[in-house]
RNA sequence: GGGCGAUUAGCUCAGUUGGCCAGAGCGUUCGGUUUACACCCGAAAGGUCCUCGGUUCGAGCCCGAGAUCGCCCACCA
């Protein structure tokens, strides 16, 4: 029996329930609901397959998830989603990260504006004994709690196939027993130690950064000169070596001593004056002494070749600013530190905390600060005010000689963006300069990407490592090398509340009572450690307590770590806190936790099945702003802790930048939820233009859009320059009369929301590709459906007869596969996007739909093609379009409920897409003469559409033609001709090698084929026109072809097959030109 | 200061190991409502591949120099 589209819509037929456009609010929420109810993300470590695995980068919970974020997480789901229908046991571990310093810091900041107890109440109260810790963390933890909801809203809105029964959170239980694990083991292996010198102090937050939380910044500052008087000793007075000698014993000498600084409020803490000893004028000096102006400080002028030496002419910008001496201050300038270090200079720390400055942290009693009438005003004073105070008092004593203005990078708070302070403090270090850790790393890395240097020794090869850590694209791997030669020991303490407390106890005072019954507690401690239960260091050192005097120790530089105080070993802190042992107030540095992310998120410290079959995970797949605050730690502990590397593979995927060049960030507004694009556009419109646009460059720039909240329609923004030079929306908008706020007007506080001026989503016409794409998908599939006789052709099956239409699409059907294979495997992001792309719309919509339209509903070989197509499409879709392409699959499996594959092409059948095979197309489907049999009709169409257009024939009007077809080719052309018919809107009269141009017809040249137009031929100009046109252009490649064969060179030199092809080509192009110019000459 | 990247059509970007006439999407122009899709269909216009020099039979691609922009790293005199 054979149906016809007239019997077909059955009253509950899924193609009337698709409507005509594709709305993605309309499906999005029911796809998700169907996965869930699959439970269709869940893996175990048991189930088949070869193990695939990624952990997601942890968003911070700091603040909900923008485009960056869509991005990097839209290309995991399109490498999980293909290994799992690739038949792999494929698992993504999603989770979010407590960033420490950030969370708590967006959380105090909130408690502010809202006028409710903050931070530093807290800590009063906790000072006060009032719990105010524990009380703030509350605070936190609601915040937390809040946004960890919305960033996995977020996920599952973009579709992400996460398996969420293990999210995990980077300071929960689990997570909590494998810091103190880590922290214990490396404690213990004497890689984590304390140390007492300049650390990165962010003022507001009062907490230690480290090296890469600090951001440069160019700021405009001035190069302050100032005068410090060159003073000798009075005669007759004693000098004591022992003591600090005695300012009334030193009378000026009338000389100075002229110091260059940026900061001339740290003068104060000064303690030598530095030249270098090769500079000849100054170096006479060394020896001598200057009175520190204000606080009367005598110190010493000493030789050090750090200091630059004065030349004005000197490309060096430093050279011709340096005025030759250079002041000295230990605790707040790290150069400072390490000449004070060389020269055993004492260290005068004159801040408080907070950065303002104070007499009572490490300022010397006897110079009696609080006595000294100059220094009186400005103890007290902020870091800023004291450099005004500092400098006026230069200048009112005549002491200033100079100022210049002089623009320089100055180290900022990642945080809170102020400028960061160079302070002397004690703080826990990680060893990571040890060879156990960054040697470990850098061997690790795959031999191809590591590059000769004179930093690193890779004579060591890696052990029979197949590969190594590689990075895609491979030029990352030098920033990892670059990173690792460069290290410095990592400063894992901070001062905050938010975060894994460290788990050490020692005693805070010296002075506290020591315990009464030492040589017992000793006994104790020393079975704790043989049981694993605690280590001890002492000043730094690891020690094993039986040789160990406890009496004799200073028990504030006794640190007694606990292997599981909130667990086991509770018992053993009850007795070390009884002895008068407290716990480090200290939290560790998130990196820390980040840095245990593959391992603990797979169950370790235990030894779990996840961990022995998903750990290494397959890629990590982050933004390079990462590689040395994550992806190198990561590095270091999964090898340290478990001898392997954390991932084989490294994608580093591109920035998304604003449609000016500039990174996306809150303050500036120009940061995008995902679900405004989503809003606008669809969640497989976002991912596919993500997908699409992922190459392998650095960068990629968006032009934002805003949606007008009045009338929904997309408007350009209006754009201002901010004073920093940013180029942001202007904070209100109008459009069309009426106002909406932009998120920069929102995120700076220039512009309120109200009724009558609502908040405008931003959206970006970037996205129409894949809301178009989508649609594109979805009609395709409509028509498909209505067409599709499944009983019919099911009858039919034994007579299957393909024609050149069905050739040709499952040869471009198999290439596709290839080309989706090859690019997934590599990373390609965008060539899968593309190759989807243009199979699926050029091929399939453009060409074999188009071509077999008229018959297709008859045709049961067609339909069957068709069916397999689609199938496969939606497939190959489905990494980077979950929600269409399920909803589709669907609508396909209730009109072709059993198998879709052909010959060639294995399509499993499966209820949900999501759990579908990957297609698998074999080389016999791949058909060359198809292909080119195909295109000679792909450019008979093209010659003849075109000139269609030129003679201006109406689109619908049906034109008569007749052709001459060399005999070659005759027969093939005939067989097809059915094909151009029906694209190019014509019906043929005559063809064959002698058809002879009718009376009046115009002529196309195309596919070795003369084709005449019949009654077309009236205007003779625009012909002529035409093919002048076209003369010229061959005329032009004849000649490059000449050339080409006319250098004697090309032909001895350039290899044989395509000299040959050369050749070809010309005589080809040749006889073309010959046929053109015969008809310019009929044309008369 | 060191490193990395970018510069190709009006805009946003592709261009695999050098090899026919450098491509796509958007935008522009022209023509189209044939019941899958106007979020569509057909056609067209539009490019000194940043500049200069070099290697090569042949350079958008390789080498050198320069210009502009961006990012990362770097101890703020």
């Amino acid at each position: 029996m054979t149906t016809t589209r007239a019997t077909k819509p059955k009253p509950d037929a899924p193609a009337g329930a698709l409507p005509p456009q594709y709305n993605p609010a309309d499906v999005e929420a029911e796809m998700n609901r169907r996965w869930q109810a699959a439970n269709a993300y869940a893996a175990q470590p048991s189930d088949d397959g070869e193990p695939f695995s990624i952990v997601i980068p942890p968003p911070n919970v700091t603040a909900a998830l923008h485009l960056g974020h869509a991005l990097n997480n839209t290309l995991q789901d399109v490498l999980v989603r293909h290994a799992r229908m690739a038949g792999k046991n494929a698992v993504w571990l999603p989770g979010t990260d407590h960033a420490g310093i950030a969370t708590q810091t967006v959380v105090d900041k909130r408690l502010q504006q809202e006028g409710k107890k903050s931070l530093k109440d807290y800590k009063r109260d906790e000072a006060d004994g009032k719990n105010g810790r524990d009380a703030f963390i509350a605070k936190v933890q609601d915040w937390k709690d809040e946004y960890e909801q919305r960033i996995t809203d977020q996920l599952k809105a973009m579709g992400c196939s996460c398996d969420w029964g293990r999210q995990a959170f980077t300071m929960d239980d689990a997570r909590s027993r494998a810091v103190r694990e880590a922290f214990f083991q490396l404690f213990k292996d004497g890689l984590i130690y304390r140390g007492k010198r300049l650390v990165n102090w962010d003022p507001v937050t009062q907490t230690a950064l480290a090296d890469d939380e600090v951001e440069m910044e160019e700021i405009d500052g001035n190069f302050y000169y100032m005068k410090y008087p060159i003073v000798r000793p009075k005669p007759g007075a004693e000098r004591s070596e022992a003591s600090a000698p005695n300012p009334d014993d030193w009378i000026d000498t009338g000389e100075f001593a002229t110091v260059a600084t940026t900061r001339p409020e740290t003068m104060l803490g000064d303690t030598a004056v530095a030249v270098n000893p090769d500079d000849a004028p100054r170096a006479k000096l060394i020896g001598q002494f200057v009175k520190l102006p204000i606080v009367n400080r005598i110190v010493p002028i000493i030789g050090d070749d750090y200091v630059v030496i004065p030349d004005e002419d000197s490309d060096d910008g430093k050279a011709r600013m340096a005025s030759g001496f250079l002041k000295v201050t230990p605790a707040h300038d790290p150069n400072d530190y390490d000449i004070g270090q060389r020269h055993d200079l004492p260290i005068v720390n004159v801040m408080a905390p907070d950065a303002s400055i104070s007499k009572d942290h490490g300022w010397p009693a006897d110079e009696q600060p609080e006595n000294n009438p100059d220094l009186q005003p400005i103890l007290g004073l902020s870091r800023e005010a004291a450099r005004k105070a500092v400098v006026q008092w230069f200048k009112d004593h005549g002491l200033m000689q100079e100022i210049k203005p002089y623009r320089h990078a100055v180290g900022h708070s990642y945080r809170s963006h102020v400028p960061v302070e160079p302070y002397y403090s004690d703080q826990w270090y990680l060893k990571v300069t040890d060879d156990r850790l960054k040697g470990t790393a850098l061997r690790a890395m795959d031999e191809s990407q590591r590059e000769a240097s004179d930093n690193t020794a890779f004579d060591t090869k890696p052990e029979s490592q197949q590969t190594g850590l590689t990075f895609t694209p491979p030029r990352y791997a030098k920033t990892f090398q670059a990173w690792h030669e460069n290290l410095r020991d990592w400063c894992i303490s901070r001062q905050l509340w938010w975060g894994h407390r460290i788990p050490v106890w020692r005693r805070d005072h010296a002075a506290k009572q020591l315990p009464e019954d030492l040589a017992s507690f000793t006994a104790q401690i020393m079975a704790w450690q043989q049981a694993g239960r605690v280590a001890v260091q002492y000043r730094g050192e690891f020690v094993s307590l039986e040789s160990f005097e406890l009496q004799d120790a200073d028990l504030t530089a006794f640190f007694v770590a606990v292997h599981d105080p909130e667990g086991e070993d509770a018992d053993v802190v009850d007795v070390l806190e009884f002895h008068g042992l407290e716990r480090d107030p200290d939290v560790l540095d998130t990196w820390f936790s980040s840095a245990l992310w593959p391992l603990s998120t797979m169950g370790w410290p235990d030894d779990t099945p996840e961990l022995d079959t998903w750990n290494p995970t397959s890629v990590l797949c982050t933004a390079r702003e990462i590689i040395t605050l994550w992806v190198s730690r990561m590095v270091m502990f999964n090898l340290y802790f478990k001898g392997r590397l954390p991932f084989k593979d490294v994608f580093i995927h591109a920035m998304i930048q604003d449609g000016h060049g500039q990174k996306m960030s809150k303050s500036l507004g120009n940061g995008v939820d995902p679900v405004d694009i989503i809003h606008s556009h669809g969640s497989d419109a976002m991912r596919f233009t993500l997908a699409s646009m992922t190459t392998h460059t650095q960068d990629v720039r968006l032009p934002v859009d805003m949606v007008d909240p009045h009338t929904g329609e997309t408007i350009h923004p209006d754009f201002i320059t901010t004073k920093a030079g940013h180029k942001v929306a202007a904070p209100i908008q109008e459009h069309n009369g009426k106002k909406c706020v932009s998120s920069y007007g929102l995120a700076s506080g220039e512009a309120t929301p109200t009724d009558d001026m609502p908040l405008a989503r931003n959206t970006s016409e970037k996205f129409d590709l894949g809301q178009r794409f989508a649609n594109k998908v979805w009609n395709a599939t409509r028509f498909a459906l209505s067409n599709l006789d499944h009983a019919g052709a099911h009858e039919a099956e034994d007579a299957l007869s393909p024609q050149l239409t069905e050739r040709w699409i499952l040869s471009r059907l198999a290439r596709t596969v290839r080309q989706c294979d090859k690019a997934l495997a590599g990373y390609a992001f965008a060539e899968y996007a593309t190759a989807c792309y243009d199979f699926f719309w050029r091929d399939l919509c453009d060409w074999y739909i188009e071509a077999v339209k008229p018959t297709v509903a008859e045709n049961p070989t067609q339909q069957r093609v068709l069916a397999a197509c689609l199938d496969a499409a939606l497939r190959l879709l489905h990494p980077a379009m979950p929600f269409v392409t399920e909803r589709l699959w669907e609508a396909l499996n209730d009109a072709w409920p059993d198998t879709r594959s052909v010959d060639g092409l294995m399509l499993q059948p499966s209820e949900l897409l999501v759990l579908a095979h990957w297609p698998e197309a074999a080389n016999v489907l791949i058909d060359e003469d198809a292909e080119a049999e195909f295109g000679r009709t792909q450019e008979i169409v093209g010659a003849i559409r075109e000139a269609r257009t030129r003679l201006k024939v109406p689109p619908r009007d049906t034109i008569e033609l007749s052709s001459e077809e060399p005999a070659a080719i005759a027969k093939s052309v005939a067989e097809n001709r059915w094909i151009a018919e029906t694209l190019a809107g014509f019906r043929g009269r005559e063809f064959g090698p002698s058809v002879r141009p009718p009376e009046g017809a115009a002529v196309v040249l195309a596919g070795g084929c003369k084709i005449f137009l019949h009654g077309l031929g009236g205007d003779t100009s625009a012909q002529r026109a035409a093919l002048e046109k076209k003369r010229d252009e061959l005329a032009k490649s004849v000649a490059n072809f000449e050339k080409r064969l006319g250098n004697k060179s090309y032909v001895d030199k350039a290899p044989a097959h395509l000299v040959q092809e050369t050749r070809d080509q010309l005589a080809a192009t040749r006889q073309q030109l010959a046929d053109v110019e015969a008809q310019l000459e009929a044309l008369g």
